[in-house]
DNA sequence: GTGGTGTAG
DNA sequence: GGTTCTACACCAC
């Protein structure tokens, strides 16, 4: 590091000027730049359709046109504008329905991928914005020998300031001008997208120089221009982290100018605002603003939300819940991660507080129906649970029998965590089936421990934030099977955790990854026993017309984990039965469900919910086996191996009487 | 963990 | 200001 300082806290930029005996502030070092795709929405669909590139051209939410091509704009057309008078205004204009997200999630996500190419610090905000802090980057080229100190500026100087070459901040900007412009030349080359750079010595002044000259244009600031930049904004309301809210109580103190929030006695701002937010937004009026670019990773929650402008009964809503769930489940099947809450979020008309009274409801997400999502197969049986979930949160917003307005209805996933599974193998008979015919299959192996999010376009070349492994040291180095709840395993004997890594089936070398357990294995063969026929098989497999409180379902989570290693059989092979439960929770019991059936004929020992079609067309050697398995299974009740569990957890060493079988084939299968 | 609020594009 | 469909941070509980 050649640089003359190495902390991070920003200097007063709003003045520059030595005031009395003060130390001068140390220049700013970090250059960060802001990246804002022109009409973001509009650009992606002509890139979709290239024939709408010169025509005037309106994306279209609702009876909203909520942004439109430049062609359109300057035809009269703007953002947020409803469609007739974006009609009136531009007969002409063509109008896309830009309801459905998926193309823009997926081209935004390609850019902040592509922006992690150059820095591994890329934050998004919202779908068409990024910061990339590109200190190291600048500090590189400045280093490299070859580095023309000589460059001008690439792009607008904000304020037609006059650069100093010999300025070491000026450099450095300088050189973050010219990255700045090969970003935005990879991100046109690559994606075909154009937009406005922002470069400065931090996010607050990046955000606002960057919209100075557009569409794809970029401006640099130099320390020098902040104050200029910050006084012409005419209210405080622009600064970004000053909403609506915030500018309100401030225009109640008195303060609407950029000027008089700067000069406030803090102690008036802390009694209003609080401490932090007092001493926060005091110092973004002053072009301060230290926090970092925080990388972004995947996103933390996903959300299908869908408005109206009456939705009234109970069917209605039931009919929108399901539209918007199928949609959330493919996106977190795409996701390859599990959800472990689920949030129903309304909008109920009233005329006084027409449209900000949202509420909202969340429930944890059953462990089993959890992971039965992220195993792609959108099964009718975790499909309605989830539904059913959800008419309970909405039950306990709204009383069905009173009328009711409702103008949004909004499903949310969050909590969501590694599935430790790749998707790529989700439509695979899975990985411990494929393992155990043949060795040759070491290419799905590694498919199925492929940890990085490579899988997903969306995700990758982001920072990876992979879940650190559950086990201790020594055991990280052991192979554990796939779908062994980790939890539970660490609490193993050593005698039984020894016998499930050394067992044929987890002869995979773990190398540098997680002794984790992608569910691909057995979301691989849940997938091949439940197509078909299969659907309504599990939906009465984990209904059994049960009414599900979300907390009662959080208590069969609980009782569900133990089963999931106890247990341990294919969702398709185990039904929850009530005639075998034990104890007072009903539903509790897993039975296994050897069929009486007919068609079933010689193969009567195979569990009724066995898809025969694509049974047969198993290797014989794996059907015959499965058999055997299932004839000799004796699978235990839910609460025994509970009890089970828990007697060999208090008596350290000790098998428990009935103890997991352990190099059972059917126990890396997920239950229900 | 839950539910509400505020902020942002 | 209203407006859509998100997504995040923060805070009291």
């Amino acid at each position: 590091m050649d640089s003359p300082r190495e902390e991070e806290d920003e200097p007063e930029l709003w003045s520059r000027e030595p005031v009395g005996c003060r130390r001068p502030a140390p220049p700013p070092r970090r250059v960060i730049l802001h990246l804002d795709m022109d009409c973001f929405y509009a650009q992606v669909e002509m890139i979709r359709n290239p024939e709408l590139k010169e025509k005037p051209l309106g994306v279209q939410q609702k009876s909203f046109v909520i942004t439109c091509n430049y062609a359109a704009r300057k035809l009269g057309v703007g953002k947020c504008m409803p469609v007739r008078e974006a009609k009136e205004r531009c007969p002409q204009l063509i109008l896309i329905c830009g309801e459905d997200l998926t193309h823009y999630r997926e081209m935004s996500y390609k850019i902040t991928e592509l922006l992690g190419e150059f820095s591994p610090q890329v934050e998004r905000l919202g779908f068409d914005e990024n910061f990339i802090d590109i200190t190291e980057l600048v500090d590189q080229r400045l280093r490299d020998p070859q580095c023309d100190r000589s460059l001008e500026v690439s792009g607008h100087v904000y304020n037609d300031q006059v650069v100093d070459p010999s300025d070491w901040t000026h450099q450095r900007l300088i050189v973050g001008s010219h990255v700045a412009a090969d970003i935005r030349a990879a991100v046109h080359t690559r994606l075909g997208m154009t937009g406005c750079a922002g470069i400065a010595s931090n996010k607050l002044l990046c955000k606002l120089v960057s919209g100075t000259f557009k569409p794809n244009q970029q401006t640099v600031l130099f320390p020098e221009s902040c104050s200029h930049l910050i006084n012409s904004l005419n209210h405080v309301h622009k600064i970004p982290g000053i909403g609506h809210k915030t500018a309100q109580r401030l225009e109640a103190l008195g303060l609407s100018s950029l000027s008089a929030l700067q000069s406030c006695p803090i102690t008036v701002l802390e009694k209003e605002l609080g401490a932090v937010v007092a001493q926060r937004i005091q110092m973004l009026s002053r072009g301060e603003d230290n926090s970092p670019v925080t990388p972004s990773g995947p996103p933390q929650s996903i959300s299908e939300e869908d408005s109206f402008r009456n939705c009234c009964t109970v069917s209605n809503v039931k009919a929108k819940l399901e539209e918007l769930l199928r949609l959330l489940l493919n996106r977190l099947s795409t996701d390859g991660r599990i959800a472990h809450t689920l949030r129903l979020t309304i909008r109920q008309f009233t005329p006084t507080n027409k449209y900000f009274n949202r509420e909202s409801r969340q429930c944890p997400i059953p462990m089993n129906v959890a992971q039965n999502m992220s195993s792609g197969s959108d099964s009718a049986a975790v499909f309605c649970t989830l539904m059913e979930l959800l008419m309970k949160l909405f039950e306990k917003m709204i009383d069905v029998k009173l009328p009711f307005h409702l103008t949004i209805l909004n499903v949310c996933f969050s909590n969501l965590k590694a599935s430790k599974s790749s998707g790529s193998s989700r439509n695979s008979i899975g990985f411990y089936l494929t393992q155990k015919k043949s060795s040759a299959d070491e290419g799905s192996n590694s498919q199925v421990t492929d940890f990085s999010t490579k899988s997903n376009p969306a995700f990758s070349g982001k920072p990876s934030h992979s879940p650190s492994p559950v086990v201790s040291n020594d055991e990280a180095s052991l192979s554990v099977p796939e779908n062994i709840d980790m939890d539970v395993f660490s609490q193993l004997p050593e005698d039984i955790r020894k016998e499930i890594t050394q067992s044929p089936h987890t002869t995979k070398k773990n190398k540098n990854v997680q002794t984790t357990r992608p569910a691909a294995a057995a979301g691989g063969i849940q997938h091949f026993f439940t197509k078909g026929k299969m659907g309504h098989l599990l939906a009465s497999a984990t209904h059994g017309g049960r009414s599900q409180d979300p907390v009662q379902s959080s208590l069969k989570t609980l009782l569900r984990k133990d089963c999931e290693f106890t247990s341990s059989a294919s969702d398709s092979l185990i039904t929850p039965s009530t005639s075998h439960s034990v104890g007072t929770e009903p539903n509790v019991g897993f039975s296994m469900d050897c069929a009486e059936s007919g068609e079933m004929g010689t193969m009567s020992s195979l569990p009724k919910s066995i898809d025969m079609n694509v049974f047969s067309q198993l290797p014989v050697e794996l059907q015959k086996e499965l058999m055997s398995e299932w004839k000799n299974q004796k699978l235990i009740p839910k609460i025994q191996a509970k009890q089970s569990q828990d007697k060999f957890k208090g008596t350290k060493g000790q098998k428990p009487s009935a103890a997991p079988h352990s190099n059972n084939l059917l126990k890396y299968f997920k239950p229900r």
